[in-house]
DNA sequence: AAAAAACTACGTATAATTACGTAATTATTT
DNA sequence: AAATAATTACGTAATTATACGTAGTTTTTT
């Protein structure tokens, strides 16, 4: 059906390529057609043997796993790349997806799911682990569907309403003057707002005035 | 270490209950208290039995499962819960983490995963089988990791790499003074330099400098 | 009705930003 | 090698923001 799966390999440890060398040895449609050491090394050979996947250690010297992945992306090389990794880190997996990986494997996956995977991100699909699903559901729940605010705030920082009025003003790029004149005050006095608005969530400027504002979801 | 974990079953299918606990009744640590025939049934069988962690069909008379999770969540029971599903339906898959599911599997799932995801959840963690990875990452890259400019920028509206850096450092609410001496510069250059910045993408103030920032994703 | 909190507003002085002009030194591109 | 773009930096004047203090109205809570 399909043609051979074309393979290169990453990692700094000689025993680890070579589990996996075993491992794809038995499987028909598969050859490792390269192998690397670092992450520098990595980039060479892939650009000299260009695979139709790369696996690849995310710890490894020279460039990690994520810059390889960052550089090939970068050169709008469009191979596809499983990650491998010891740790279910959430940085290290959002990192991968942000970069371009198109799969994330622990390194103690059975046999099986690192062949489904294989075979899936080959095929063009993504692929990853289980156990790593909770990071992707928490990245979801948190990104598109807020719900709950991610902090409280403390006791005495609640914001009265004509604070919030001065904050959404100020937020959507708004100087004192304006605000004024929307609120239909006077200068001093929106300044005056803005000044304690501003002692209370102790920001002192307008960016961390801004930042925290989104951080707490106070509009 | 852990206790016994209560589950119930519901399933309109006799067979696929007892399947499911034939493969539970090997298990140490694992018990069936119940079984529910349909949607409605699943509910007032939790409601009795007040189990760990249920494991719902997602297709079922009456109620479905999806219905089922919406309805205990609304009422703030915070069983675990685990779909069953017979396709990997980006529809369903999506709808059930909003619902408000623990975990996803597939009924094509092997005994060591299903176990695997049955743990998981019930110690609290979430378990979406691995061949649905790739609908949660389509999500993600999508939702929140936009990774094309929402617009063009206008063609001299390019900024350059210092300009960037310095956007980045503005937006973590630094002032001249901090930005100069985070880039090792004098504090009139950065004052250029941000003079410049705003020049380029036309914004009269931080704030719109801000928005449009995110706007463009100029970082 | 009394007390507390919120909103309004003035003054004043220092600090920071804005909005130019000018120009030398590096990088980058052609 | 020449041209272009980027980075660096100084000066100056006008505007805006910051950081107080004080104090008279409303509004809300007790």
């Amino acid at each position: 059906m399909s043609a051979t799966i074309r393979v290169v390999l990453a990692d700094d440890h000689v025993f680890v390529r070579d589990g996996i060398k075993s491992l794809l040895e038995n499987e028909a449609n598969i050859e490792v057609v390269g192998e690397a050491i670092d992450g520098a090394d990595a980039l060479e050979v892939v650009a000299d043997s260009k695979p139709d996947l790369l696996i690849v250690d995310i710890r490894m010297p020279n460039l990690t796993g994520i810059e390889v992945v960052e550089k090939l992306r970068s050169e709008n090389n469009d191979v596809k790349i499983i990650m491998l990794s010891m740790h279910e880190s959430e940085e290290y997996v959002l990192k991968s997806i942000k970069a371009g990986a198109d799969g994330y494997l622990l390194k103690g996956s059975s046999k099986e799911e690192f062949l489904k995977a294989l075979h899936t991100v080959a095929a063009g699909g993504k692929y990853f682990s289980g156990d790593i699903s909770s990071i992707l559901i928490g990245q979801l729940t948190n990104s598109s569907a807020s719900l709950e605010p991610k902090q409280n705030l403390g006791e005495e920082m609640m914001i009265t309403k004509r604070e919030k009025e001065i904050l959404t003003l100020l937020l959507s790029g708004k100087g004192n003057k304006e605000i004024a004149e929307a609120l239909d005050i006077s200068k001093r006095t929106a300044e005056v707002h803005r000044f304690n608005l501003m002692k209370k969530l102790k920001v002192k400027n307008l960016m961390e005035l801004s930042n925290k504002a989104t951080e707490y979801s106070l509009l």
